[in-house]
DNA sequence: CGAAATTGTGACACCGGTACCAGCATTGAT
DNA sequence: ATCAATGCTGGTACCGGTGTCACAATTTCG
């Protein structure tokens, strides 16, 4: 083998090569300051002959800039993540960062831990799809900024923070799906992926508040829901939103329940991509047929809802585009601009399928 | 506001604050030498009040380890990807390390960017799922040994490089989802997913050359699918191998096509999640019913294969173990450990639920 | 022909840690 | 009383770049 080394050549080594000067060399590789064209050949030769590519860190280190982003979210192997961060990274890339990509797993303390590193590692910029709640929570966030590093919200807002979020209108969107499905005669419809609690509040407030407190953008689809049913005069009815573990499982046995009462829903409203199988998973298992027996409304559209006998009416979230939105309004915040601050809407998309039919005669 | 700050504080504003010399501080923060309980004291309490965080680019200038490690994609939006980005990102965090992903779009330069990327930021190990196809296209992969990062290949393997690679036996699995398909009595099966030429290959050769070319898993997934053919004795019919673009909407156009020979397969295997959806909108477009008409099985499960009607016969690959076995095997290399090279094979699972039946009669 | 302007060079301080080392007290042993 | 061992401290070189600056060499021009 020819090069069998382990270290990688520095500046200096270039410089030797070369026959001159450190500073020489750095001129030359940096693109600063006067050299003479004898010198710059001789110094871009040695560099290539002997391999030479900057260390990035001692770099980092005198010019203060990492050229890189971090990015947190709660779960990369889920797809709404997935095409997040494809967003984000394409993004950066055409403006030559990079991105380091930390998983939350939805813990709070792991949040913390996770912008701690990221200060550590001197990440020019955060995008951060948050846990926290209130701005009661958020004091890492606050410590980012307090240590010069721009935050960018993705997916979720802090209601109380005044921050740069980039976000979908949830309650919008679930207020027009709901509308689809009292459009087309239902009355009873059931909301499927409600607030993580043992016990069903009865309140309607005290719903709202659990599925906020649980997740920002559960407590707005909620909130699209009721707003809905508030505009067709429908009264609210606790037995018709699912609560407990959010696990494609026990989404099935909630709407399992759900379509064993006395009054069952009609249709399903279901506010993420588990709780449409599970919801699926359920209507199986009572062997009732989609759209004929129970209409359907998603949200995050997939490949596979196309396909679905009959195929599935969906919301489509524009993933990529948040992600590259997002990064757009980091890169505005760390050019200090002061445009990148406030909410950051982007719209979703209604697939019209076939899973939505009028409800049944009974 | 208290900390009104935007430059973090460093370890000399530390042991100033402690009114100690800087290497007491250091020796304090970095856990070595003599420090007295008093100046140790002293030393934490300042540290704390003016919120003190290591530097860690300074850290890792100093000791040529960024307790970080790289990963490079195809595609972190594909949700097998995102498994095994996720499956590192566990292992990696449960060591201390962290992560940074980047993206290649299934291309050969940007792989090679990416490799130059992470050398410069000095990263401690790479796991890369390469798109390099021989040892002859693998110089970055070399390069990176050279500069001393050692390399562990995930998903695919490089023909002829003696290199670290976790993977699964794509050869076995497609082989014994064919087997099973055979067992029902099928004769003709269609292979969906082949090369992406424009011409067809008429001689069987030139497809697995060919698809092999294209990606090592598809080279080992269509000679699983000979394999199969051959030991039942069945002779290898060109037609029923799909050419052209991965995209979905394609595959749904070869299959159509594949589906309107005079003798059309009874049975299809899917190597692919797309190739699976692709090949269920040909179905659904030309009215065939998934098993009674057509039996299929398909590579990469999700929970949208539970809820078809029937539910789908998958290989279910491991994702998550896959990625942290792969950084496993990085950290043995890293640690210097010699066992850390050869082939890992990790096993799929198969999912039988209902795609499969008998051939229709005719 | 000499002063000023231009062109080019190497020395060096700095970024913020790590870690080695010389040296000073204090204590105990002889 | 002398010396060694121990406890603790601050000074300092180093990692590999960036970028300023003093200064030397050459050219330009009055």
């Amino acid at each position: 083998m020819a090069s069998e080394r382990s270290v990688p050549p520095t500046l200096s080594e270039v410089a030797e090569a070369a026959g001159v000067s450190r500073s020489a060399a750095a001129r030359t590789l940096g693109g600063y300051g006067y050299v003479s064209p004898e010198v710059r050949e001789r110094v871009l030769e040695a560099a290539e002959r002997i391999g030479y590519r900057a260390n990035a860190l001692a770099r980092s280190m005198s010019t203060g800039v990492t050229q890189t982003l971090g990015v947190i979210v709660a779960d990369i192997a889920n797809p709404f993540f997935g095409g997040v961060v494809r967003g984000i990274s394409d993004a950066s890339r055409a403006r030559g960062f990079d991105t380091i990509v930390l998983s939350t797993h939805e813990d709070l303390d792991e949040e913390i831990a996770a912008v701690n590193v990221l200060i550590d590692k001197r990440v020019d910029g955060i995008v951060l799809a948050s846990a926290a709640l209130s701005s009661a929570s958020a004091g890492h966030i606050e410590q980012a900024r307090a240590h010069g590093v721009p935050v960018v919200l993705v997916d979720r807002a802090v209601p109380g923070l005044d921050l740069a979020s980039v976000v979908i209108d949830n309650r919008a969107a679930a207020r027009e799906a709901v509308e689809r499905l009292l459009e087309a005669g239902h009355r009873r419809i059931g909301f499927v992926w409600g607030p993580p609690v043992a016990e069903r509040p009865r309140r309607r407030r005290e719903l709202i508040d659990e599925a906020a407190r649980n997740l920002w953008t559960d407590g707005e689809r909620l909130q699209g829901y009721l707003d809905a049913l508030d505009d067709a005069g429908i009264a609210f009815d606790a037995d018709l939103v699912t609560v407990g573990p959010k696990v494609e499982q026990h989404a099935q046995e909630e709407v399992e329940r759900m379509l064993s009462l006395d009054e069952p829903p009609t249709a399903l409203f279901c506010t993420e991509n588990d709780a449409v199988t599970g919801a699926l998973r359920a209507l199986r298992s009572l062997r009732l047929r989609i759209g004929a027996d129970v209409s359907l409304i998603g949200f995050d559209d997939s490949s596979w809802a196309a396909v679905m006998e009959p195929p599935l009416t969906m919301i489509e979230q524009p993933t990529l585009a948040l992600g590259s939105k997002a990064a757009d309004v980091l890169f505005a915040a760390i050019d200090g601009e002061q445009s990148a601050t406030g909410l950051h809407t982007l719209q979703t998309r209604f697939i019209e399928r076939a899973s939505v039919l009028a409800p049944p005669e009974r």
